[in-house]
RNA sequence: UCCCCUGUAGCUCAGCUGGCAGAGCAAGUGGCUGUUAACCACUGGGUCCGGUGUUCGAACCACCGCGGGGGAGCCA
C-alpha cells in the first residue's frame, strides 16, 4: 500500500519541502496532484510533474517508448515519452516491468510541447513507477474497440474504455446540471420516499419490500400475514415520486425530486430499466403554458451545458456512436420548440397518409413510430404535445373545458420520440374526486392526496424526466443499459 | 409477456449441399530515428454454449436447456 508518505517522495521531486508546498502549489497539491486535465490545461514550459493513472496504450520504436496514461479526468490521455536511455537502466524493458495496458502507473518527469503531431504537450518522463499491474494474458479490456455487449459482462472494468468514461462524465455533468437549473430558479430539491406503502401510484407493476422470512411462510403452508411484516402492511419500493412531491410542492411553491425509481415491469427493451433515476419538479401557481416554458428551457439548458462543459465526450459520440449529435443537440438548444394539441399533431398524422404499424385516431395512443414521425417528419424539431384525450392520461390530470381532454404535455424530440411527459393537475377537489370515482380507484388510499385539494388548493404543474433518457439522447447511446453503471433489468442484477 | 436473430481463438467474425478448425484484431518474440487505431515479420492460441438424437462421419441437421442481441407491448 502506498499511504501518505507517497507525498513525501513528490514533494521531494518537486524540490520543495512539505513546510511550503502551501504556498508553492495551493491547497490542491496539500491532498490532491493536479489531474491530467488540469496539465493538459497548462502551458508546457519544461515544468516538473508526477502523473498518476491508468495505461490505455504503449507503443514502441527503438529509440522511445510513448506511453498514453488516463486518469478519468477528462477524455484525453496524457502521452509519456520514455527515452531509451533512461538514467540507470540499461534497456528499455528494464525501465518498464509490467508497463501494459489496464496497468496503473506513476510517472515523473516534465511538461514540455511535443514535436510531434497529434498533442500540444507531453510528459518527458525521468522516473516510470509500476503501481498494480495488469498483465495482458488475464486483462480483458485490451488496446482495440470492443463490442458493447461485451462490455456490459464487464460492467466493472467497462469504465476504464473511452466510450464509457465519457459516459460517467456527461452523466455526472447533467446530474449536477439539474441541480444547478432548478436551484437557480428557487425550486428545492426534495428527498421524497424510497419504500412507500401505497400500491395504487398507477405507474406500473412494483417491487415488493418484505421483512418476511418468505421461505419459512412457504415451508408452513399458512397464508401470509402482512401485520406481522415491518411495516404492519404491504410495501413497495417507489415508482413515482410525484404524488408526495406535491404536498410539498403546495408549501414551499417550487420543488423537484431527482432520485431512484423502480419499476417490476418484465420488459427487455433498449428503453427500460428496472431501477433507474428521474427528475420530477412541480409548481404551485403554474399552469399548462408555465409548464411547457420551463420543460422546454429545462432540456435546452441541459443539452447546452453538455455542448459546453462536455465538448470533448461529446465530440467523441459524435465521431464514434452517433454521427450528426452535436448538429443535432445544437439544434435542439437553438431552436424554439413547436407546440401542437394532441388533436392536431393526430390530424396530420392521418393526412400525413404515412404508413404505420398501428393506424393513428383521434383517441389512440401515440405509438413512438407516431412521436418519432411527429418531432422528425411533420415539424423536424423539438415539439410539445398538448391536450390528449383523458382516457390515456392519469386520473391526476386537469380536466379540460371541452370534457375530453386533459391538461398533459409531452416533449417530443428529433432522434428520441418522448422525452419528457407532464401536465398540470387536477387541482379542484370535486373533479378530482369525480375522475376518482369513474376510474374505480380506491379514494381511501388518496386521503392525503385530496388533502391538497381540500386545504389551500392551488393551479399547480409539473413534469417528469427519466435521466437514463435524457442521457442516451445527450450521448447518443443506444441501450440505456450503457448509460448507468450497474444496469438492473429482468434477470440482471450483477455486480 | 410475445416475435425474430444469434452463440466457433482473449475480442469481432467467416466456415457453402454434413467430410482434417480459419481470418482480422489482441497477445508474445524480433525489427524499425517521434509513435498516436503506429508499422513490418514471425510465433503461440480452440470443451465450435451444454445435453440428447440422426449419420460411416456433426461446428453444420433435429429436439431440449442455458446465455446474448434486436423489435413489440408497457412506460420514464
Amino acid at each position: 500500500m502506498r499511504g501518505l508518505s507517497c507525498y513525501k517522495e513528490v514533494y521531494a521531486f518537486y524540490g520543495v519541502t512539505k513546510s511550503h508546498t502551501r504556498q508553492f502549489f495551493g491547497e490542491i497539491l496539500m491532498t490532491l496532484l493536479p489531474t491530467i486535465k488540469e496539465l493538459l490545461a497548462m502551458e508546457p514550459e519544461g515544468q516538473k510533474v508526477v502523473v498518476r493513472g491508468w495505461v490505455r496504450t504503449k507503443r514502441e520504436t527503438k529509440q522511445s517508448v510513448f506511453i498514453e496514461i488516463n486518469d478519468g479526468s477528462c477524455f484525453s490521455n496524457i502521452q509519456g515519452v520514455v527515452a531509451a536511455s533512461l538514467p540507470g537502466k540499461d534497456t528499455l524493458k528494464e525501465a518498464l516491468p509490467g508497463i501494459s495496458t489496464g496497468a496503473s502507473v506513476e510517472i515523473r518527469g516534465t511538461l514540455i510541447p511535443s514535436p510531434a503531431k497529434g498533442q500540444k504537450a507531453e510528459v518527458s518522463v525521468q522516473e516510470i513507477e509500476l503501481i498494480g499491474e495488469a498483465p495482458a494474458d488475464r486483462y480483458p479490456l485490451q488496446k482495440k474497440a470492443h463490442s458493447l455487449e461485451f462490455l456490459r459482462e464487464l460492467a466493472h472494468l467497462r469504465v476504464r474504455t473511452n466510450t464509457f468514461g465519457a459516459v460517467a462524465r456527461v452523466r455526472n455533468r447533467m446530474a449536477f446540471a439539474i441541480h444547478q437549473f432548478f436551484q437557480e430558479r428557487g425550486f428545492y430539491y426534495i428527498h421524497t420516499p424510497i419504500i412507500t406503502t401505497s400500491d395504487a401510484e398507477g405507474a406500473g407493476a412494483m417491487f415488493q419490500v418484505t421483512a418476511l422470512d418468505l421461505e419459512a411462510i412457504a415451508k408452513s403452508g399458512k397464508p401470509v400475514d402482512y401485520e406481522k411484516d415491518f411495516f404492519g402492511k404491504k410495501a413497495y419500493l417507489t415508482v413515482s415520486g410525484q404524488l408526495n412531491v406535491e404536498t410539498y410542492c403546495q408549501a414551499l411553491s417550487r420543488v423537484y425530486t431527482f432520485g431512484p425509481t423502480f419499476r417490476a415491469e418484465n420488459s427487455n427493451t433498449t428503453r427500460h430499466l428496472a431501477e433507474f433515476w428521474m427528475i420530477e419538479p412541480e409548481m404551485a401557481f403554474v399552469e399548462l403554458e408555465g409548464n411547457i416554458a420551463i420543460a422546454t428551457e429545462f432540456i435546452q439548458f441541459l443539452v447546452s451545458t453538455a455542448l459546453t462543459d462536455c465538448a470533448e465526450d461529446i465530440a467523441f459520440f459524435d465521431q464514434r456512436v452517433q454521427p450528426g449529435l452535436r448538429e443535432s443537440l445544437e439544434k435542439v438548444a437553438r431552436t424554439p420548440f413547436t407546440h401542437m394539441t394532441y388533436t392536431d399533431a393526430v390530424r396530420e398524422l392521418e393526412a400525413s397518409r404515412a404508413e404505420f404499424e398501428f393506424t393513428p385516431y383521434w383517441g389512440c395512443d401515440l405509438q413512438s413510430e407516431h412521436e418519432k414521425f411527429i418531432t422528425e417528419k411533420i415539424v423536424g424539431g423539438p415539439v410539445v404535445v398538448t391536450d390528449y384525450p383523458k382516457e390515456i392520461k392519469a386520473f391526476y390530470m386537469k380536466q379540460n373545458k371541452d370534457g375530453k381532454t386533459v391538461a398533459a404535455m409531452d416533449v417530443l424530440v428529433p432522434r428520441f420520440g418522448e422525452i419528457i411527459g407532464g401536465s398540470e393537475r387536477e387541482w379542484r377537489l370535486d373533479l378530482l374526486e369525480k375522475r376518482i370515482d369513474e376510474l374505480d380507484l380506491p379514494k381511501e388510499a388518496y386521503g392525503w392526496y385530496l388533502d391538497l385539494r381540500r386545504f389551500g388548493s392551488t393551479p399547480h404543474s409539473g413534469f417528469g424526466l427519466g435521466f437514463e433518457r435524457l442521457l442516451m439522447f445527450v450521448t447518443g447511446m443506444a441501450n440505456i443499459r450503457d448509460v448507468i453503471p450497474y444496469p438492473r433489468a429482468a434477470r440482471q442484477a450483477d455486480f
